[in-house]
DNA sequence: CTGAAAAACTGATAAAAATCATTTTTAATT
DNA sequence: AATTAAAAATGATTTTTATCAGTTTTTCAG
């Protein structure tokens, strides 16, 4: 598979952060960044681990997850094509807080951090851009604390599959969730047994179908009420 | 009381964000902004409000908290002199995700929108400053969605005990926490009751000294190791 | 295809935390 | 200083969720 493409023919550059780059400086950062292919539960990078620069995923999906007591995996979010990893510790020169893991196998691109500043320097766009960013995971990270402070564990489960069907949807049909019962658990923040109780309900309310460890939303609309997410 | 001093004679102008700005540009600033001096419990701005600017705090504390399930408060972090509060909202372009309230007696500097990007622009190190402010925030975010998802509420009211004795810290003295039971309840996550037979408990433990609404902390090494913050 | 390991599931029980009802204390106001 | 409202405290009870122990199903390497 030919992965080693240029910056303007990746299939995520109209949308990526670095459309705005005028064609010049685009043959550059092709010429200095590196592309990788990770297997399926693959590190990318690791928690304590110093950032030598920023990974920008061209195709695949990655978990990013934080360490809390006792080693226990807490799930934070996925990151997407297009999708630039490892900003904050860049930013803030500080180790990595969490850890990142392909979630399928991926095809992901490293800027080393001169490079990247050189370039954020010269675009103040993209400066915004990631400030745009850094915004929105703040303001969704500070939901999801309101979330885990308020809602007993069905509410949250329930607004974790809504989550996770629009990130895991591709195109308009319905998507394919397909985790471990405990990496979900990891996500809402309860034990595994409660989740496969809930999904059991959920099955049983015609919220969802289950097919092995793949889940299928049925009722979207159903699920938010439950969440309460409106 | 004089409140509308010169940026350059602010108190906390030195860590400010402006402290880079050449004299000219710190005169201009001072004649464009405006302060307001607020009384405890005012809302500076308040969930679904439009942003106009930006607010720099010269005195006082804020709490920043957001509505949840019924309109409970969820209290998310508090805000201290020198800090701007309402970037992330200007930033991204929304309306307030949460609501800024002063915890004391407080003067707060507005700027508005314009001259704030204005600024924002000459001065690449203040993109950057801002960018190291979203990614704290953003990783004690990612922290604290952790401990809410892992932790039981004894530990994460340690927790929050140690963190507000740093934020209340005046000098090099032990700090006094002023703060109701249900504000502690709206930050831990938990009901009010809880609050009180748990607080009851540390200060049966000599973690903590009670004195009517004030909390003081006596033995701080004793809450992290319940609160298991290493 | 088969067997072992991992994951999913189930039921019983224990622990944690919320809720409800009531009393006591504190703080604010006249 | 007395009055009153709000906040804090306490006890009893219920609900929610975790834990433990065991069974069944799925997955995957050989």
């Amino acid at each position: 598979m030919l992965v080693d493409i240029k910056c303007s023919e990746c299939p995520v550059f109209k949308s990526s952060y670095f459309s705005g780059l005028d064609p010049c400086d685009l043959t550059d950062l092709y010429h200095k960044k590196t592309c990788y292919v990770y297997k399926k539960g693959q590190d990318i990078y690791y928690e304590g681990k110093k950032p030598l620069g920023i990974y920008c995923i061209q195709s695949g999906k990655v978990k990013i997850s934080k360490l809390g007591i006792e080693g226990k995996e807490q799930i934070l979010r996925f990151c997407m094509p297009g999708d630039l990893m490892g900003l904050r510790s860049l930013i803030a020169g500080n180790t990595y807080p969490d850890t990142a893991t392909t979630f399928e196998d991926s095809v992901i691109c490293f800027i080393n951090k001169r490079k990247f500043f050189q370039t954020t320097i010269r675009y103040p766009e993209l400066s915004t851009r990631i400030m745009l960013t850094l915004s929105t995971l703040l303001e969704e990270a500070e939901k999801k604390i309101t979330s885990m402070a308020q809602k007993p564990v069905r509410e949250r489960l329930a607004e974790a599959l809504v989550t996770l069907d629009e990130v895991f949807r591709s195109d308009g049909c319905s998507s394919v969730i397909s985790l471990s019962r405990e990496e979900l658990a990891n996500i809402v923040g309860t034990a595994v047994e409660t989740v496969i109780r809930l999904l059991s309900e959920f099955k049983e309310e015609r919220l969802i179908g289950v097919k092995g460890r793949k889940l299928l939303i049925l009722d979207k609309k159903g699920l938010q009420r439950i969440a309460k997410t409106y």
